[in-house]
DNA sequence: GATGGTCGTAACCGTAGTCGTTACGACATT
DNA sequence: AATGTCGTAACGACTACGGTTACGACCATC
């Protein structure tokens, strides 16, 4: 399926964010998220502004500028990430639309839409059963 | 997540091996397959050569050669298929490991790993409960 | 044993998505 | 005015997917 890492890097930004934010600090920059996250600033720019499209950040432009959070952390779920940062769905139809004449080709597609919108909605609420201060209590639950 | 198509095809294909072979046919060409499926023979062979790889199909050699069912229709499951054409997980992790000296860095792979599995796990048992069965009735149940 | 149809598979290409990187303008604090 | 950060465009490397061509391997049939 050519999974990404969009998901794990949002919620590592959110989560390093508010616990930065909870250490009495105003705003975190991209910089100092992507040397935690070992990746560039832009890639957390990125992402953070989708993040923030979808109202789970703020940012601040300027000098002393950053991010910080635009909802405690216990009121957002997995979901609210995955939806802000993976628009499409999980399984694809065919590429071209298959033979109408055959009765396989013609019933597969309503068919597997039906079943798709199923399961998938059944990621979606076991995404949703996830609060990232689960996922921060997790990381700081890590033996050390 | 850049969705493909290769579960829907694989079902697909599987659909119309079983039925063409309930119709009294033998075998089932990857040509025959590949027009009902609007694609191109090579993709249906490659396809149901890892399907083949998991035991769901046969193929046969030679003059009258083709594909057929190697199991019952109803007892192969969407996971069945799944896995035999999607090997990876659903989420990937950091592309770099992240900063062992943050706290959020180290904890988060761990976090993200606990999390993903029980996700994962959901995703499995909601493919296990459609059979290939349920996916012909549907299809067959499409108005005309 | 020659023929013909089909599988099995390699090779290549176009397209798209992800991620990293550089660059630079916009902006607000100082 | 200077500085630090965001916002965003642009580009390249890499990978995956799907389509296509090509050709050898195989076997039923004649």
């Amino acid at each position: 399926m050519s999974a990404n890492s969009r998901l794990t890097i949002a919620a590592h930004a959110l989560a390093w964010i508010s616990l930065y934010q909870r250490q009495g600090h105003e705003v975190a920059t991209s910089e100092q998220i992507a040397t935690s996250a070992n990746t560039n600033a832009v890639v957390i720019r990125r992402l953070l502004g989708e993040l923030r499209r979808a109202g789970l950040v703020e940012s601040r432009r300027g000098g002393g500028a950053g991010w910080s959070m635009a909802r405690e952390l216990e009121s957002i779920t997995l979901l609210d990430v995955y939806e802000a940062v993976e628009p499409g769905p999980l399984f694809a139809m065919h590429r071209a639309t298959p033979d109408q004449e055959c009765v396989v080709g013609y019933g597969i597609q309503p068919a597997m839409q039906g079943i798709y919108e199923v399961i998938e909605e059944t990621l979606r609420r076991e995404l949703a059963r996830v609060t990232l201060e689960d996922v921060l209590r997790d990381i700081l639950a890590a033996p050390r």
